[in-house]
DNA sequence: GCACTGTGTA
């Protein structure tokens, strides 16, 4: 019998070993079968048990394996097998996995015998789940009651220093590394690495990276992030081709990194095709994304369908993607499928969503999506209301943006600054003044975003005044001045008549981007400085920038005013010439203007009856005026004509 | 060691 039992639980044993590493079912239902077969689990089965539990219960956010983690801790409890060191710690670490922090902290708080592995399990667990102050608090807990840090304990550490950027508690570890001889340990050093970058410090990374002397792929790994994290993308290049002349082996994470680096997405997919990295489902979901952001949906659909599991954040880059170009039909699509896999959108993906709806005509679409909201909660999460008021501000629904913003119960400098600038782009810079008011009564501190709105609300109203306020609000405060802020200060003063003052700001700016160059260019036009704003022209072309429909229409601005018909001509022959005609389309959807709309419209199909852009553009702006009827024209013509104005497809369809 | 996200200018 007891032979028997011996060779039962070998059997069920390498059973539950073997889901370690296959992590395919749930390892409760092999203990459930054990358990049948009238066999007493020994403790080693439930120091399988819990090593396959926690395998396969990463990435998962249903409730199911928190669920068998409790099942796992009653059998524990009741067969007193828990009081064993070993299996308490495993169990610990099961919860952390799982992000069940606060059982974690039970367990350790009623370990008889703790030992210094179960600090580090829940100090490293308390890193990994975000919650970097218990982290900290933990380790001086741990240290005051007389454990002494291993390298383990620094390595769960150290991350939560670089992400509270808390640079002096960071160093505060280095320094009891250095003297406890812990900082020779590889893991730590690249810890270390890692949080001097983090924390902004890159000469404390590279000294780090430096000193090492056997670096691993993980140490390049870390330093080739470091550059990336800090926008030093040539370098971090150069340090890969380093660790390849080193023959040092590429992983995924260095692909990722590479990614995260802005290296080109398409020499990097070649080269994880070569080195055989790609079948990696994190590198395809990051090769997604870099598609996606990139503007090729295509390619990021093509990949995201090549994933064996679709998972959120890929599936949430695809959606991000297709509504930044406001293509709801896509969008809608993705979301069905998410549905139909029984997957459950999150905070971010919901706002990517809302980020999208910006065409009045998919106001339903968001609607339904704020329902979808309500109905699983998202909505409680502050960075889906500031999507929602962000939308509804669009649609000037200025009534549902007040009540959005009053419900919140917590309200961060964010959700003041979407409602702020919610106020100024529905035209009721009175409301938005008020509760800018109303935000520094509460004791917050307007950031640059706080303040360009409020200069665009200045503009607005002509507030000359306050806006100087502001100016001198920016310069006492080292607020940045570049591009954002700038530009709206330009405005403002220009706006305002001050054409002087605007200059100044201007003058003081040593790059100017194409936008700045757009607000002094248009400025000097309304204000009847044709001259300069041609010459404004002729200087940005100069510099090598690349005018846009604004810088055009600034400029046609001003030849208009300057009732200089020739030279108005004459550059839009320029413009016609060396751009395309649909630029200017766009601009009469922010000016909206039907007439010279429609006018234009009519060229572009004599050039290319074939650009199915044209229709949405006319669509977009009789849409911008509420025109409701000429849309659904539009709209019919395309289908028509079978273009939707979006798909490769249609168009080939169409020249074939 | 890693990927998806809100607020801002013309």
């Amino acid at each position: 019998m007891s032979l028997g039992n011996s060779f039962g639980l070998c059997f069920f044993h390498s059973l539950l070993s073997q889901l370690q590493t296959k992590a395919v079912k749930s390892s409760l239902l092999v203990f459930r079968r054990l358990l049948q077969s009238n066999l007493k689990p020994s403790d080693l089965t439930f120091s399988l048990l819990i090593k396959a539990s926690a395998s396969s219960s990463f990435a998962s956010n249903s409730l199911k394996p928190k669920l068998e983690a409790n099942q796992i801790h009653t059998h524990l409890f009741k067969s007193g097998i828990i009081q064993l060191a070993y299996i308490r710690t495993g169990l610990l670490n099961l919860y952390v996995n799982l992000g069940c922090v606060k059982n974690a902290r039970f367990l350790l708080d009623e370990m008889p015998g703790r030992d210094v592995v179960a600090w580090n399990a829940l100090i490293s667990g308390y890193s990994k789940n975000g919650y970097d102050f218990l982290a900290f608090n933990l380790f001086i807990e741990m240290v005051r009651e007389g454990f002494r840090p291993q390298a383990t304990t620094l390595v769960g550490l150290v991350p939560s220093c670089g992400r509270l950027e808390l640079a002096f508690q960071g160093k505060s570890i280095h320094g009891i590394g250095v003297k406890t001889g812990l900082d020779r340990d590889s893991k730590v050093k690249n810890a270390l690495t890692s949080m001097y970058a983090k924390c902004g410090e890159l000469e404390g990374a590279e000294i780090l990276f430096e000193e090492m002397v056997e670096k691993s792929v993980v140490s390049w790994n870390t330093m080739i992030g470091a550059y990336g994290q800090n926008g030093l993308f040539v370098e971090a290049m150069v340090l890969f081709k380093k660790m390849r002349a080193q023959a040092v082996e590429a992983n995924y994470v260095t692909v990722m990194s590479l990614l995260s680096a802005n290296a080109d997405h398409e020499t990097i997919h070649c080269f994880a095709i070569k080195s055989g990295i790609v079948n990696n489902a994190s590198v395809v979901t990051s090769l997604v994304c870099a598609y996606a952001k990139g503007g090729d949906s295509e390619s990021a659909e093509l990949l995201h369908k090549s994933l064996s599991h679709d998972n959120l954040v890929s599936l949430t880059a695809l959606i991000s993607s297709y509504a930044e170009t406001g293509n709801m039909d896509k969008v809608v699509v993705c979301f069905t499928r998410s549905r139909q896999l029984d997957m459950e959108l999150d905070a971010v993906a919901m706002v990517s969503i809302l980020h999208g709806v910006k065409n009045p005509a998919y106001i339903a679409i968001g609607l339904a999506f704020h329902g979808y909201g309500i109905k699983t909660g998202l909505c409680i999460h502050c960075l889906v209301t500031n999507g929602l008021i962000s939308m509804y501000s669009r649609f000037n629904d200025i009534e549902a943006v007040l009540s959005l913003f009053l419900e919140m119960q917590e309200k961060p400098l964010i959700s003041w600054n979407s409602i702020i600038s919610g106020c100024v782009q529905a035209g009721r810079a009175g409301d938005a003044l008020e509760l800018f008011f109303q935000m520094m009564m509460y004791g917050y501190v307007p950031d640059a975003i706080t303040i360009a709105s409020m200069l665009s609300g200045c503009s607005q109203m002509g507030y000359l005044q306050y806006g100087k306020k502001l100016h001198c609000f920016i310069l006492r405060n080292n607020i940045e001045m570049e591009d954002f802020i700038s530009t709206a200060l330009i405005d403002m003063y220009i706006k305002c008549g001050s054409i002087e003052l605007a200059e100044r700001v201007f003058r003081g700016i040593k790059e100017p981007c194409l936008a700045t160059w757009n607000s002094m260019i248009t400025g000097y036009g309304i204000s009847g400085f044709e001259n300069k704003a041609l010459n404004g022209y002729t200087e940005l072309r100069k510099r090598g920038l690349k005018p846009d429909k604004i810088t055009f229409l600034g400029v046609l601005a001003a030849c208009i005013h300057g009732g200089n018909v020739d030279k108005g001509r004459r550059y839009f022959q320029i413009m016609t010439e060396e751009f395309v005609w649909g630029a200017l389309l766009d601009g009469c959807c922010i000016h909206q203007e039907v007439k010279l709309g429609e006018y234009l419209a009519k060229k572009l199909y004599l050039l290319d009856h074939t650009n199915g852009g044209l229709y949405v553009s006319m669509s977009n702006l009789y849409a911008s005026e509420g025109m409701w009827d000429d849309v659904a024209r539009v709209r019919q013509i395309m289908k028509d004509t079978g273009g939707d104005g979006s798909s490769g497809a249609s168009l080939i369809e169409l020249t074939s």
